[in-house]
DNA sequence: CGCGCCATTGACTCTGGTCAACGCTAGTGG
DNA sequence: CCACTAGCGTTGACCAGAGTCAATGGCGCG
């Protein structure tokens, strides 16, 4: 963990000092990190700033300079887009596994901010771009995943040209299990981490309409609204109104 | 073009006979092609079945087995998926020089179709993988071109999920008029090759809709609608409106 | 000439947005 | 320990932007 250290103290970042290493990475078989071998993870590491952020915290904002780009190990993160006058809409909500700054572009395209605490491995961007250029399966690995992000994007622009307001909340419960599902954490009770009016910006509404529309989906007992999260108690029957 | 004649006869498509070679292609420079070398385009050439599809003819559709990945050379495609009712979403119009099936993934996540007459280079998906797992800075464009596109499909979600119908309607025509420029074809009379129903289910809205808001921007002296189009009288007023 | 398709327009409806009140919980300070 | 406050979520009443339904117009094609 010598080079960890030895990056905290150069950038100045909230390191997360005595922090597991890729090996024992809970997330790595589900990040680009599983195209890696053993050596090659090594030499990834050797370049990766392991960080923590705050509930809350600014990780990068739009049209700012791509100086890192980061892999999601803890936590969640939303991705969002603001017109001039303060219009929100959330692109994503970030898990753990997931890629931020896949495109390697210059600048974000999006902001990104901490939903609740947050760990990531970041990497400097030219850095990371020169190690993939060693490594064509690692840019495969990487290419995989925005295909992966595309498909999830269209599936997105779906729910918010076509979907009511009732498809839209039990669309999005139910590919949160999912997304969780996948990464290991299945369970019918969700936690929901972000905040109403998160949710509304993610899904095209206002807060009062996914509110509205959550309390209905609970008085058909198709949900249980919980602190923090709701449990699907009929999931089936959210995949119906879904209707996927 | 033996090769092309060659794949014809085998495929049986409706191949362009006498086509233009790689060489003298008018969109290589906006496609992925344009990180080739010479020899490289020659290899990459001998993969190529150049196709030409009449209007309304399906390229492919959602959910079969990705056989093929085309660069669109001429026309335009449009890109859908449909709900299991019926209801039908545009996540894209695919112009000279894009590339359908980059996420190179096993089957199709959208359907596409060709607007009017469209000419492509198809390529096998296998073969074409193959050949740029041998050329990693094909792989770097053909991410490069990912990233865009999800660009793309992020600021539509943005409109989808956040603007009116004026700012759609306005959005979408600076945004074609842009995208045509990119590609050379700067002009202030934008060809729409596709019906009211197709921009109504790329913008979320009706074909009423935007209708009624086309006239009105053309009462408003912003847009003059000729046939097959329309004409930008005040493509500054459309920006301001699209609050970019 | 007549048919069919697409676009436009009008009248009316309705889903979801807006505005406002209220409640619950957590944090704060007396 | 409890009053107070701030923030978030819920609920209600009302409103408006876009959808629906229907009629009409224009154009290309047989």
């Amino acid at each position: 963990m010598q080079l960890v250290e030895d990056h905290c103290a150069k950038t100045g970042q909230d390191c997360a000092h005595g922090r597991t290493a890729c090996a024992d990475c809970k997330v790595r078989l589900h990040s680009i990190c599983a195209a890696l071998e053993q050596d090659e993870l090594h030499a990834l590491e050797a370049l990766s700033h392991p960080t923590r952020y705050g509930a809350r915290a600014t990780l990068f904002s739009q049209d700012e300079p791509a100086d890192s780009v980061f892999n999601v190990t803890e936590g969640m993160v939303r991705l969002y887009k603001l017109l001039p006058d303060g219009r929100r809409q959330i692109v994503g909500f970030a898990l753990p596994g997931d890629f931020l700054g896949l495109a390697l572009m210059d600048r974000f395209g999006v902001s990104a901010e901490a939903v609740g605490d947050v760990s990531v491995c970041r990497f400097q961007r030219k850095g990371f771009a020169a190690y993939i250029d060693t490594k064509p399966h690692l840019l495969r690995r990487l290419h995989e995943f925005a295909g992966h992000e595309l498909s999830l994007a269209q599936d997105q622009m779906v729910l918010l040209g076509r979907r009511s307001a009732e498809e839209r909340v039990a669309s999005f419960l139910v590919g949160l299990r999912e997304r969780l599902a996948r990464i290991g954490q299945k369970s019918v009770t969700l936690a929901l981490p972000m905040s109403r009016q998160d949710i509304a910006d993610f899904l095209g509404l206002t807060i009062e309409t996914v509110s509205r529309t959550m309390t209905r989906l609970a008085r058909d007992k198709a949900i249980l609204i919980v602190p923090d999260g709701v449990r699907l108690l009929r999931p089936e029957h959210l995949e119906a109104i879904a209707a996927r």
